[in-house]
RNA sequence: GGAGGCUUAGCUCAGCUGGUUCAGAGCAUCUGCCUUACAAGCAGAGGGUCACUGGUUCGAAUCCAGUAGCCUCCA
């Protein structure tokens, strides 16, 4: 072989290098044109992120999407970017001041956020670095982040627009607060876990009779200091004479009565229910009911303060408090038992903190408000106007619609957009853009101010009312509407997503898009599966059970880390994560690579200096592939249309290692040192490039390199943007029975021990010799055959192979072992009879034959007449055995 | 507690509107091969009463019901 070319494919370089080609050419950036659009806006990673197995996975997913609508023809557009994750980012921002000595407190506002951004600057652009590495295609002059100017006037202008619509309003409630972040948290972001916790049995006396008692059951002893009230069930035959007693809440000794409810639950811990409005969400719904004091005894970092009025309590934190406390009770004889218990406590998604129920004022969008305004938010996904892969979630969807919650917007953090409320000193607020629109809405309600009297509101919103509006802002869709942009990109098609984001941002966007361009944001929704390890446990920095995406690429090229995530991740499944995934990747890369070095290294000469035999098996061979291409390519496109994207790399990966190089190239292939005929190595080439371009979507860097090379390009052409190979109606030659008698002798040379150097002569039976004589030659090169004959009878002397209904005679020239034969026959045969029967029983079946679709009963017919066929040879070589 | 889903070869998964040459794929395993593109390879082979129990049907992995186990979401 006369190249150069290294036996191994080394990724490294050549990634880098096409990478740097594809952005020099800039194929990856969309502006309007006459085009039919494709656009995916990605799912923004959080700016503190860094790249992890799940980025990977969906990152992929787009890219295939994307580069094959690019090479389509399509003006394909994927618009990067990253989102500013208020809770996760402020965290960042406080330990980074802390390392410096600087405390937030110590801080205004102005000079916080200056902290910020500088870190933002530092560390915002780390994961979409990582992305180029991966190989995305994103459109890198289109990256947006959801706190740049024009994303945050639109955040306010959405606010401002809700409010004056009725859909925003401001209200005490009971929220989710998490006194690490300090903020209050939507239902969302709250995570539920199990948890081994305790139940404390705890007596309460009556102020009246000081020996008599009252026990109620809680897993929080520390908020007794907040009870207001006890409350048994009215219909509680035990509890009735209670009803309207006082007893006094150990030792702060206040005195509070027992009411009667039928919200408690009578079976549960004593059927006696402490009522704590300020901390716990039913509670405070009884509170209100029956007109109960609240009393809040925590602070929002959640220590008890001095409405606790135990000194020994105030200051602490309440799970120090809770068990100090149980100590306490126990000592001054007020627990009764304590038990086991396992119960679920709600955590911060971003801070593992245990969620407090909080009694404050926060601002709410009226979410049942706004799906009723906008039926179409459900109903489009119900009818497939927005469809789901996998179709399953429509379920989860619905369930969440149907049953939906009015959604927390405020936090208390300075990193988002400050919430455009502004109040007056008497506590009254307008919500308005600016300062100056604010005074001049107060003045409508002859409240006269100027500047600097009014005071905004100093929480900022979810960092989710930001990414709700992706797919419109990052389009300026608010800023400038009906931009050229929002009017071509708009809606976008493909969006890829986990599936823990439906609610907080799958429905949510579709929630906008109504809205606010009066059509749905996207029309396919492809959920991934998480990236599991093998236990099956998710990937966590914590349990340091995932391998660093970068290392992988590093070592096993990025194109084999794509190829190995998404061979078996069918939509909605699971990926349980192992090396040898990505193996599989890299040997396949690697494949191709040998493949692209065995055609290359060919030698080529006129088709006039090659035999007529020569010439036509090989023609024929090319038309046999190029059939097998064409129904590879329209089976492909139908697992497009259904997003099943595993499968078309299965496809693909056995279109190409098993039809192209182990079929296909092996039948061409010139003898050792010998040349190949110009035509078919031409059409071998135009094979080489249609199956470079079906594949580039999965694995573009290798695709891309062999693609350079293969052929004669000039300066600026690029595999990223040549089209996409489209079904052709081309015959399809059957070569089955040829490959049907090269896989037996292949067989039988094994099973008996003889070297494939070894050839022989066959000899064929068949009613249809046609079959054999067109592949002779084939059938010669591959099985290594000496010689092949057709004969009407049995050859004696010989083994035989059936292939089909036929039989083929092989000279072995050795010595059979009739009883081995014997054995193995006999299987087949009691098989084929056992089979005929089952075919027979069907057939005389009149209810089968009078129901069954006639095709069907056909091919039972012929099923049955191949079963005799069979049986006969296999009788006719028993006898001479 | 409510809702949904899953249970097919050792592993990960395909099997649409029911029809035994459809029980399949990849990986893994086993057996031969350092054959002149590739040992990150080549040529072959063996693996499954389709969770269990009933029912519908001429016929069920495929439809229905129940049982068990697992998972996810919600409360």
């Amino acid at each position: 072989m006369s190249n150069e070319l290294p036996k191994t494919y080394s990724p490294q370089a050549i990634e880098e290098k096409w990478y740097q080609y594809w952005l020099k050419n800039r194929y990856f950036h969309a502006t309007p044109d006459e085009r039919e659009p494709f656009t995916v806006v990605i799912p923004p990673p959080n700016v503190t992120g860094v790249l992890h197995m799940g980025h990977m996975l969906n990152n992929t997913i787009q890219d295939v999407l994307i580069r094959r609508a690019r090479m389509q023809g399509k003006n394909a557009c994927w618009v990067p970017g990253t989102d500013h994750a208020s809770i996760a980012t402020e965290a960042k921002v406080v330990q980074m001041l802390r390392e410096r000595g600087i405390k937030k407190s110590d801080l205004s506002r102005e000079d916080f956020l200056k902290y910020a951004w500088e870190w933002k600057e530092k560390y915002g652009g780390i994961i979409l670095k990582q992305l180029e590495k991966l190989g995305a295609s994103c459109d890198w002059d289109r990256t947006r982040f959801t706190m740049e100017e024009s994303l945050s006037d639109a955040v306010i202008e959405v606010f401002i627009d809700l409010y004056e619509k009725g859909l925003i309003y401001r209200e005490l409630r009971m929220v989710n607060w998490d006194p690490q972040g300090k903020t209050a948290l939507s239902d969302e972001e709250v995570i539920f876990k199990d948890v081994n916790s305790k139940l404390y049995y705890i007596k309460y006396f009556f102020t009246d009779d000081a020996t008599q008692y009252v026990t109620i059951a809680t897993t929080r002893p520390e908020t007794i200091l907040a009870d207001t009230a006890i409350c048994v069930n009215p219909n509680d035959e035990r509890f009735k004479y209670l009803v309207g007693k006082r007893v006094k809440v150990p030792f702060i000794n206040r005195e509070i009565e027992i009411i009667a409810d039928e919200y408690v639950a009578m079976d549960f811990g004593t059927g006696c229910l402490k009522v704590t409005p300020a901390h716990d969400k039913n509670d405070y719904e009884l509170g209100k009911k029956y007109s109960l004091e609240v009393i809040d005894i925590l602070t929002e970092e959640g220590f008890l303060n001095e409405k606790a009025q135990d000194v020994r309590y105030i200051g602490k934190d309440r799970f120090a408090v809770r068990k100090q406390i149980a100590i306490d009770l126990e000592e001054a004889g007020h627990i009764a038992k304590i038990e086991e218990y396992k119960n679920q406590v709600g955590t911060s998604e971003r801070t593992g903190a245990v969620i407090e129920p909080r009694l404050t004022l926060q601002w709410w969008v009226d979410m049942k408000k706004f799906i009723a305004k906008n039926p179409q938010v459900l109903d489009a996904v119900m009818n497939d106007e927005i469809k789901f892969h996998p179709a399953n979630m429509k379920n989860t969807y619905k369930h969440w619609i149907d049953n939906i919650k009015d959604w927390c917007i405020s936090r208390q953090l300075w990193w988002g957009q400050q919430i455009p409320a502004w109040y007056a000193p008497d506590g009254s607020y307008v919500v308005a853009k600016s300062e100056q629109e604010a005074i001049q809405k107060f003045s409508i309600r002859n409240s006269q101010f100027s500047i600097g009297q009014l005071r905004q509101d100093e929480d900022v919103l979810d960092t989710w009312f930001s990414s709700w509006l992706w797919p419109i802002s990052v389009f300026d869709g608010f800023k400038q509407k009906g931009n050229e942009d929002i009017k071509y990109f708009y809606p976008t098609n493909d969006l890829v997503t986990a599936p823990e984001i439906m609610f907080f941002w799958v429905a949510r966007m579709i929630m906008a898009g109504y809205e606010w361009m009066g059509e749905k944001p996207f029309s396919n929704v492809y959920y991934t599966g998480i990236v599991r390890d093998k236990q099956r446990r998710k990937m966590s920095k914590s349990l340091g059970n995932s391998p660093d995406p970068l290392d992988l690429i590093a070592q096993y090229g990025a194109d084999g880390v794509r190829m190995g995530m998404l061979l078996c991740s069918p939509a909605g499944n699971d990926i349980l994560f192992d090396e040898s995934l990505v193996e599989q990747g890299r040997n396949f890369s690697n494949k191709i690579w040998n493949a692209f070095r065995l055609v290359k290294g060919w030698e080529i000469k006129p088709d006039a200096e090659f035999s007529e035999e020569i010439l036509k098996s090989n023609q024929l061979s090319a038309d046999w592939f190029a059939g097998r291409l064409n129904s590879a390519l329209t089976e492909i496109e139908s697992k497009y249309t259904d997003y099943k994207l595993s499968e078309v790399l299965m496809m693909v990966y056995k279109l190409i290692w098993d039809d192209f190089c182990a079929w296909y190239l092996e039948m061409i292939k010139p003898e050792f040192g010998k040349p190949i005929n110009e035509s078919t190595y031409n059409q071998t080439i135009q094979y080489f490039e249609q199956l470079m371009k079906v594949l580039h979507p999965f694995m573009p860097f290798v695709t891309e390199e062999v693609w350079q090379n293969i052929g004669e390009r000039k300066e600026g052409e690029s595999i990223c943007i040549a089209s996409y190979p489209v079904v052709k109606i081309v015959p399809t030659i059957q070569l089955d029975k040829a490959f049907e008698t090269i896989a037996k002798i292949r067989e039988l040379r094994n099973s008996k021990g003889l070297s494939p150097k070894e050839a022989f002569a066959i000899a064929v039976k068949s009613t249809d010799s046609s079959s054999y004589k067109i592949a002779e030659f084939l059938i010669k090169k591959l099985a290594n055959v000496s010689e092949l004959t057709f004969v009407n009878e049995k050859v004696e002397g010989t083994t035989a192979i059936q292939v089909s209904t036929d039989e083929v005679f092989v000279h072995l020239n050795i010595e059979i072992n009739a009883e081995e034969e014997k054995e193995k026959l006999t299987k087949e045969l009691m098989y084929l009879e056992g089979f005929l029967k089952s075919v027979d029983a069907k057939l005389s079946n009149e209810k089968f034959v009078a129901n069954a679709k006639p095709e069907l009963v056909e091919k039972e017919r012929q099923k049955r007449a191949d079963a005799v066929a069979k049986i006969e040879i296999i009788k006719g070589t028993l006898a001479t055995l």
